[in-house]
RNA sequence: GGAGAGGUGACCGAGAGGCCGAAGGUGCAUGAUUGGAAAUCAUGUGUACUGCAAGGUACCGGGGGUUCGAAUCCCCCCCUCUCCGCCA
């Protein structure tokens, strides 16, 4: 049986159902809908959300009226039961089955608009944070801070693709053979930098900035998808197993996210870290043309994702760690880099706030993203239902979930290789990888 | 893949059509007791939606059905455990 006879456009909403019914606070919306409409147009496009007001209306008056009529249905059912003889009750009987056949098409008009509502709201993305930069484009991201020094060469350094080849680390034809265009095989010393490099920051992580190793699964199924954002709406860029409900993660920030999914967190865990090493899996749809060539754009990479739970007021602080911790992989290697603040234009579907790392690189004279830092706010934690007890005692609360890349490892692997490129061809090590690479400390031809 | 058992609140566990949001226990919270603690006793202790409020509604793995009324009966699905088989 394949997802596609099972309806697989029902899979949103089969979970959805279950729980947390608006991903944007539900009285946020009806006190400031234009408000929310406001800030949301911040993100360019289009994200009209003026259905909200009739769909929202019309299913608290069904409501009212379908739980008037089971409150009747209750009360007098309980009465019969409480009575001996059943014909003194006869004629309530025979109302309350007709009670109860209205009660079963005013839910089914519920369940309608229902699923309308959430279909839609499942589609909307988070409100940008008030300090987010606002603007139309990419161009209008802030600079916030740059580090390193860009070495001048008197040679015309090389683009990684052409390095790794040369020294027979890098192979692109044989992956295209394997697997097809936007794949790469690792070989020898390749192999081993990138292990190097996945061991170095895992360690970097657990031992200095004292977040919790895991290792999840390279599949999830819908309900993760959905409480991290993938899903509904961008279907496309993942990779979905045939016959089964499961999706190949895209980042490590599906599994670790959803891991306290419909939980209740105790406040004196929080924050929570954790980082984890997996693969990621991504389409790439519309990408067609853009960087064809060398490791930037794979349809498989390996990613190092450091994930937060956190307190909603400590979110913000927790984020700028974050972001230092990815910082500092970068400045242990020595490798150039800067910060930039995100715009409300450029900004993922689910963050309210974001910053990228972009590294130096020497063969392409610019700088690539290599890490995004976000804070996800609520939006994440409703999807997902992930909550806490403020002070141990009164009312569940939703957490901030807040995640970033530390690094990913395949753009270090391209950024160490033009960064760390000698006139001759060869490429040093650097230094803090030389334990893990066996004391290597050059890779020559 | 085959056979069996089972999914109930933070946890264990009873309940087998109405008196069940759900006994009892553990845990937790508060109070009493104490110099302080342990023990003991008392009280309290789910979530969501909805309503100005009182309150109402829903939820006993998920979906559907029977019934005036379902945790409880029927059907379908999912998951977990045990045994056998197969396999990294």
């Amino acid at each position: 049986m394949t997802l596609e006879n099972n309806g697989a456009n029902n899979i949103d909403l089969l979970c959805a159902k279950t729980r947390t019914f608006f991903m944007i606070d539900s009285k946020l919306l009806r006190e400031n809908l234009s408000d929310v409409q406001r800030r949301l147009t911040t993100r360019g496009n289009d994200h009209d959300i003026s259905w909200f007001k009739d769909l929202d209306s019309g299913r608290r008056q069904l409501l009212g009226e379908a739980e008037s009529l089971k409150a009747e249905r209750n009360s007098v059912s309980a009465l019969i039961g409480k009575t001996k003889d059943k014909s003194q009750v006869q004629d309530e009987i025979v109302r309350m089955k007709q009670v109860s056949n209205r009660i079963k098409e005013l839910d089914e008009e519920l369940r309608t608009i229902e699923e309308a509502l959430t279909q839609r709201l499942l589609l909307v993305p988070n409100l940008p944070d008030a300090a987010c930069p606002v603007g139309k484009t990419e161009d209008d991201n802030v600079e916030i801070r740059k580090w390193g020094k860009i070495e001048a060469r008197d040679y015309e350094p090389k683009p990684h693709w052409d390095l790794g080849n040369e020294l027979g680390i890098l192979d692109f034809e044989r992956a295209t053979k394997l697997s097809g265009a936007r794949f790469s095989v690792l070989i020898g010393a390749g192999a081993r930098l990138e292990r190097a490099l996945i061991n170095f920051m895992l360690d970097l992580h657990t031992e200095q900035h004292k977040y919790i190793e895991v290792l999840p699964p390279f599949m999830v199924n819908s309900d993760s998808m959905i409480g991290t954002g993938q899903l509904p709406k961008f279907a496309d860029d993942l990779f979905r197993a045939e016959g089964v409900d499961l999706y190949l993660i895209p980042t490590a920030e599906v599994p670790v996210t959803n891991l306290h999914r419909d939980e209740i967190l105790n406040d004196a865990d929080l924050p929570i870290c954790y980082t984890a090493y997996t693969p990621c899996f991504r389409k790439e749809a519309g990408s067609h043309g853009k960087d064809t060539r060398g490791l930037i754009r794979q349809h498989q990479f390996n990613k190092v994702e450091m994930v937060k739970f956190t307190r909603p007021e400590d979110s913000d602080s927790e984020l700028d760690k974050l972001l230092d911790n990815a910082e500092e992989v970068l400045r242990q290697l020595k490798l150039p880099y800067r910060v930039v603040d995100l715009c409300t234009a450029d900004i993922g579907f689910s963050a309210a706030r974001t910053f990228d790392i972009e590294v130096w690189l020497p063969g392409q004279a610019t700088y690539r993203e290599i890490s995004s830092c976000s804070n996800f706010r609520d939006f994440q934690a409703r999807r997902a239902s992930i909550r806490y007890r403020p002070d141990g005692g009164s009312k569940p609360a939703f957490v901030h979930t807040l995640n970033g890349s530390g690094l990913a490892v395949g753009r270090t692997l391209l950024a160490v290789l033009e960064n760390y490129q000698q006139a001759d061809g060869s490429v040093v090590i650097p230094e803090v990888l030389r334990p893990y690479m066996g004391g290597m400390e050059r890779i020559s031809i």
